[in-house]
DNA sequence: CAAATATACATAAGAATATTATGCATTAAT
DNA sequence: ATTAATGCATAATATTCTTATGTATATTTG
């Protein structure tokens, strides 16, 4: 199952930002490809949708970057910056609030083990 | 705490199918406040968010509207199709997997009872 | 009883954020 | 040699929300 895709908005940043914290230094092209091994295909972050996102969160200043070569290919690393450490704590703090308040309104039972 | 816009996003229809599961028939006000309620403030339907959605939701054929004079007011009221039964099932499993997977990408721990 | 609040519908301008398409370029695989 | 994968990025478009506005009736409160 591929998520329909309005299911995944508001959560990406989230999602990008926690790559973040486990992986401490990533490139663009990187968390695509682990988040869709993560999810097993489930989730595939588009180019179209993770460079904006990518460009707004270091606006934001909650990642910082540094662009490196390999060989004659670019790649531009992220990193987590301090503001992000503390927003990312509190942004999964809200979606798991979230998705309790969704559970109970949505009447979906815990699955059996 | 009210959740910010983003997560809300692409989980409005979902709700508001539910409710009507629910509640079988029922208007647009009134899902908004029962919403309210059941969230404790965590979850307001905005009016410009709700009547397109509904609006949505005929034109695909989910739901079927009635009119009604409340006095001389207008209420209408919207009760879910067979079409729409067999769609919120679906965007429920949907949802529910779809937080499994943000769960386990996210570290999410079920928060002790 | 007047004013404020609640009820009840609806639309429109604007913002945010995704999809899809496109572009450029290098490197690896068939 | 061609295709697929890697790797960045932007632009046009679509979707869907927020915020503001509009209209009108009913109820509550000072």
């Amino acid at each position: 199952m591929i998520y329909s895709s309005e299911l995944i908005k508001g959560t990406l940043k989230t999602i990008v930002l926690k790559q973040l914290e486990n992986n401490k230094r990533m490139y663009g092209y990187e968390i695509t490809q682990r988040v869709k091994v993560l999810t097993s295909d489930r989730i595939q972050i588009t180019e179209g949708a993770l460079y904006p996102t990518l460009h707004a969160l270091e606006a934001e200043g909650l990642v910082t970057t540094e662009t490196e070569y390999i060989g004659k290919r670019i790649r531009k690393y992220y990193t987590l910056s301090p503001d992000g450490k503390t927003r990312i704590d509190e942004k999964i703090s809200e979606l798991a609030d979230f998705m309790n308040t969704m559970k109970f309104l949505l009447d979906i039972k815990p699955q059996p083990l």
